[in-house]
Order: C-alpha cells, then structure tokens, then sequence
DNA sequence: GCTACCGCTTGTGTTTTGCAAGTAGTTAAA
DNA sequence: TTTAACTACTTGCAAAACACAAGCGGTAGC
C-alpha cells in the first residue's frame, strides 16, 4: 500500500476500471457468471476478468459459489463490503451524467433516477434491493 | 471511449489511482504547485505527473495559471467540473474508513467527518468551500 | 461417446508504469 | 554579474500490466 491515507486505500482496491465495471454488472444489471461479465459492452479480456474476479473475491467484495442447478456453473455475487461501494458508483454516474461530453446511453438513466431525487434516500432503497438480490 | 454507459464515462476519464490522489491533494491538503504533489506519501513519479495533470486539464477537471508572484511558478486550481468530484472522493474515503484492513492515518479523520455526520449536507458545505478556494 | 458449454489458463506482442537522469527557463544570493 | 538553486517538466530504459488469440480440463446433454 502506498500510504496510510483513507482516500487511497480504496482507490488501490477497487480504483481500476475493470473492476469497477464488474461491480457495477452486480449492482444493476443482474450478472452473475462469469460468461455474462465477458459479454459487457467494454469488452473486457477473459485473463483479465479472471484476475479481477479473483483480486476482488480475494477482498471480499464479491464472493463465488456453485451453481445450485447447473454444478459447472460459477455464481458471483456481492457481499456487504461490496454492496457499500454503491455511493461510489452512484456518484461517479452522477457526475457523469452532469459532465459527459459525449452522448450517454439514455436506457440507463434509470440506474440514476433514485439518487438523482435525493442522494441519501437513494442510496437506502437500492441498498435494500441489493441485500435481497445478493444475500446467500 | 469503450461505451456510452454513464458510469462507464466517469471510469475512464478519473478512475485511475493517480488521477484520484491529485485531486485529494488539490481539494484537502492545499496543494496548488508541481513539487507540492510530488512531495505527497504517495511519491509519484514526475513523468506520470506531468501526464496526468494534462490529462485533467485537457478534460476541464482542473486549470493552469502563472502563479502572480512567482513567474516561474504554475498555479493548479480545481474547476466546477473537478470540484464536482468531490462526492465520489468523499465516497470513496467513507468507505475506506468501514472496510479498511490496514490501520490508517488518523490524523485525516476530519476529511470526511463532516461527511460521516450528513453525507449531502457535507458536500455541500465543503463544495461551497472549494468554490472558495478555488474560483480563479 | 460425441459435441457443446463452462470457467478459466497460457503465450505473445504492445502499452503503461516506475525509476533515474537530464534540461530550459527563472529567481536569489555572492 | 556571475553563479547556484529552483521551477516545471522531458527523456531513456527496464519491468509490469494489458489486450488479443488460442487452448484446456471438467461438466452436461444427446
């Protein structure tokens, strides 16, 4: 670790831009398996899905487990260290959002639409949401 | 740009943990000069320096200025666009606090503790600050 | 038993990083 | 007025990380 300073201590975790993305697949649009990640609109590469996959388990954000059903299958999910990083997320959205020079996906302005209203609220209700959808 | 996801923007123009720490400099430690930042705990090297704070200008986050005193000095100060980040700071630093497995520094507690107390009434009483500090 | 699918691993070339040294212009002291 | 120090960088190089493609061992279905 680089210092001891608060900032950066997450900003050396989960301050990359794949894992942030992997997260945000979590948070909102349902995917759990590793396929799924692979088939973001960013593309990222399988080596490196695989190595944030494994950083990220390996700092308990997120957590693996075997498919119940299918027993090949490797599902991925958040744990409460993972689900606290949703203000991150969404405030990164909203700064986007105000600042982006380029035009944004309108589809996923929902994503937003809750902590745009009023930020702590927003932050409860989806926490809620994540809790129910991530809880083992 | 790798999408037009809204969060996907934010990830690629800040989210990298050189970007973050300049802006923690410039926000809470008063640091306006070149060898100012590279005095930081973090030592960064000089030539990833220069690159970032062209990458920032270039994106609006901060802005140049010859320093009125010193001619040879250059002054760096935050735009709205980089005051603007100051939520995902704040966020970020919140976080670290609560999941931190390392002992960090405690004397940068007061940071985020008016954050901690009121997340949106701490932005807004230290975004009126760096107003302050930080119009031209 | 063949084929497809699953979560990876491996190999290779390119880009980025980290460290050290050097440089051009400016200021301060001798 | 020369000289030394300071300023914001730039350059060179080795090591690490990234990006892309191909391959691989273990299910699962037919």
């Amino acid at each position: 670790m680089r210092s001891d300073c608060p900032l950066n201590y997450g900003i050396e975790i989960f301050c990359d831009k794949w894992s942030l993305l992997i997260i945000r697949d979590l948070m909102f649009f349902g995917k759990r398996y590793y396929n799924e990640f692979l088939g973001s609109d960013e593309h990222i590469a399988t080596n490196l899905l695989a190595d944030r996959l494994a950083m990220l388990e390996k700092e308990k954000i997120i957590r693996k487990a075997r498919d119940a059903q299918h027993k090949q299958k490797i599902v991925y999910s958040l744990t409460e260290k993972g689900i606290d990083l949703l203000p991150v997320i969404l405030t990164i959205g909203l700064w986007s959002e105000k600042h982006a020079t380029i035009e944004l996906n309108p589809n996923r302005d929902i994503i937003l639409s809750d902590a745009k209203k009023n930020l702590s609220k927003g932050i409860k209700k989806i926490t809620k949401r994540l809790i129910a959808q991530h809880s083992k």
